[in-house]
DNA sequence: GCAGTTCCGACACAACTCCGTCACCGCTCC
DNA sequence: GGAGCGGTGACGGAGTTGTGTCGGAACTGC
């Protein structure tokens, strides 16, 4: 059984994105544009996690997260913000939001806190598997840890993440712009040549000679790719 | 068998969140909403252990005790309440309740408690183990201390609470955010930088070598990780 | 009051991110 | 198959961000 996810956010182009790729994970996802329409939804659909925009027409986040828990509902909310001002984000804990992301945000980061608050609402039938492995390469992705071949390496927060990125979609020849898109997220001012620096410390981490990779392949002209 | 127990309590958001817990914890819940219905359930289901909330509406949480304990029932019984000023009633009560937990209360504590008294009454087949180790770490939680290879170390309260909420999920990340919120409970306002103060304090004391910690280890722009 | 504890702000430091530069590589076109 | 050109790899360092540490203020229990 997958697991309901509210997403409440005016910007369609935004909820898309995210619903979509909410889908890919095996989620059933509603989208609603105003602060009312989801507080509805939230009641009636009974979705098992909701995201929340705090800028909405109408009824704002605040006052959706409020009439929520007021109404006591104990839905996990994970709150998307577009202003990082410390006071939003203290009204925010105060209101019992679990979680509080800051645009412009990866579309990874935001999938692992919505694995990480359904596993710890007892979701645990997530699609996500809680070990990744290529190669003598093993993600742990509950102890965040990489290691190869038995030894742990460390990875920055960036270099983790683009290479779970990388890892999703093995296999298969991703852009810079989509990496780009998944890990720095939608509208970060972020030159494309920036993949290619934290591609080159996976390579020099990961690879048995850095030189000729034999997992994190570059296709020419299109982007990167990961091989078993 | 698994102990049974009550949680009278009128604020259904909290008394789910309490008893989810619970459940996590093997034991047997059921809530009841108000005095009454609580002093029948008491009665009827026999449970091992009462919480008990003093706001009630009807019949408050005082009568209900004094009905109990007057009735001649020994169950234990932890007092939850909203105020300190409360606690100090509950404290000239002269102690007909076993315990008392001032509001907000992080899950943690409440657990803990719990487990102590069901412990002392002789419930010892709690789910929960009486000791647990990490490297040359060894907390007793019926004595609630915490020895270094052999040597006793004391520990403040938070710390120590701090330090349960690294063991019980040993090996994976853990936010400072999710930390806040099992050691602090819900809404408290303590500055997510305040678990870095008590993190430093159990390296302290906890590592042979604090500036350099093998066991406590920081997961940089995530939080913390407990490895054996 | 006193000792112990909790919490926060300030500062220094460490880790990380990102881009500029340059060298080199592979494709394309003749 | 060589020249030209755009794309990629390697490296270093400036700037940014997050964390460790310390001291002290406020509070609590005894």
């Amino acid at each position: 059984m997958s697991a309901r996810i509210l997403v409440i956010e005016d910007n369609a182009d935004l909820a898309q994105g995210i619903a979509y790729n909410l889908k890919l994970e095996g989620y059933e996802v509603r989208i609603t544009p105003d602060g009312r329409a989801g507080l509805d939804a939230a009641v009636r659909w009974a979705p098992d996690l909701i995201l929340l925009d705090l800028m909405l027409p109408g009824l704002d986040g605040f006052e959706v997260l409020r009439a929520l828990r007021t109404s006591g509902s104990r839905t996990p909310v994970i709150i998307l913000s577009a202003r990082a001002e410390e006071a939003d984000k203290v009204r925010g804990f105060k209101l019992d939001a679990d979680q509080y992301v800051t645009k412009p945000f990866g579309v990874l980061e935001l999938l692992e806190r919505v694995a990480a608050l359904l596993r710890r609402a007892g979701h645990s039938a997530t699609p996500r598997e809680e070990t990744l492995t290529f190669g003598d390469v093993r993600i742990d992705l509950a102890r965040r840890t990489v290691a190869k071949s038995g030894q742990e390496v460390t990875l920055p927060p960036k270099a983790y993440e683009l290479l779970l990125a990388l890892v999703r979609r093995h296999g298969a020849v991703i852009s810079r712009h989509d990496l780009l898109r998944e890990v720095w997220g939608y509208g970060a001012s972020v030159v494309s040549r920036t993949v290619d620096t934290h591609v080159a410390e996976l390579r020099r981490k990961l690879e048995d000679d850095p030189a000729a990779p034999r997992h994190i392949l570059t296709v020419w002209k299109i982007g990167y790719r990961l091989d078993s």
